[in-house]
DNA sequence: GTAAAACAGGACTAATGCAGTCCTAATTAG
DNA sequence: CTAATTAGGACTGCATTAGTCCTGTTTTAC
């Protein structure tokens, strides 16, 4: 079965808890507790996010996190690529690549383009907002 | 990065090499030389292949493989299901699914469905002969 | 009828990738 | 300065997948 991983899995959970809470900062541990998910792993989950500036970080005493988007402008592309890196079924996403040890004889170099980017038109069209429908905490 | 397995790589570059046979019978091994993957692999691949209908096998002497639906009908969607199983990004594809043991506490539990059937969508909508644009063998 | 060619099915092994944990450094409030 | 908190990365164990191989079944040729 094609699956996103684990981490995306969390990530959604994760970030519709944040989006129950207007903006107020939230510590590592206190959506670890608050989503039953590992401490270390919610952490780590955190810290992709914040570099690929879905959510915003605070350091230091009383720090925490809070998203830096609305629930609209979080889509599911965006926290894919955070948590599993880029949108690409395969690896020969351009006729340039050097997408294996097979890429002399592969008929199909370069082929997969259309499949990828439908993928990922897809993955754009589910917001967290979407996903969140009928939630109500 | 989401990905799909090897197998359905490599089934597609098998069904695109036979497809270039105007429906003659070839036989695994003729089709691992031919497409220069390993001959257990592609006899394995065959088989799922087989098993889904997509394409036809005969038996005995002077026997092998042909494609049992048009380049135009085997969508990518099919293929991913012979090699890689059903389509779904998680395993909670439904409010009723078992889908981990958070099931309790999750509250994203049924909200894959939208990603999901986007995704089926995204590769129904790729067919093998789409794929095979431009190749003249 | 026997042997050879080819597919069917499944068991087994090795390698890869991912989940999960932990440790150290940097930053900030008090 | 100390405590709380994030940043970053290294490490380990597990699960999945790729790949191979073996045994059985079917069909054709002689």
């Amino acid at each position: 079965m094609i699956k996103l991983s684990k981490m995306t899995d969390y990530a959604v959970v994760i970030l519709a808890d944040m989006a129950q809470r207007n903006g107020h900062l939230v510590n590592a541990s206190a959506l670890a507790e608050s989503t039953k998910l590992p401490e270390p792993t919610v952490s780590k989950i955190l810290k992709l996010l914040t570099r690929h500036e879905i959510v915003s970080s605070t350091r230091g005493m009383n720090g925490g996190y809070a998203l830096k988007k609305t629930p609209e402008q979080i889509t599911m592309a965006l926290v894919v690529k955070a948590t599993d890196g880029p949108i690409a079924l395969t690896a020969c996403v351009d006729e340039s690549a050097d997408c294996c040890d097979r890429a002399q004889s592969c008929s199909m170099k370069g082929k997969w383009n259309p499949v990828n980017q439908a993928m990922q038109s897809a993955l754009e069209g589910v917001s967290l907002k979407q996903m969140m429908g009928g939630y109500n905490g």
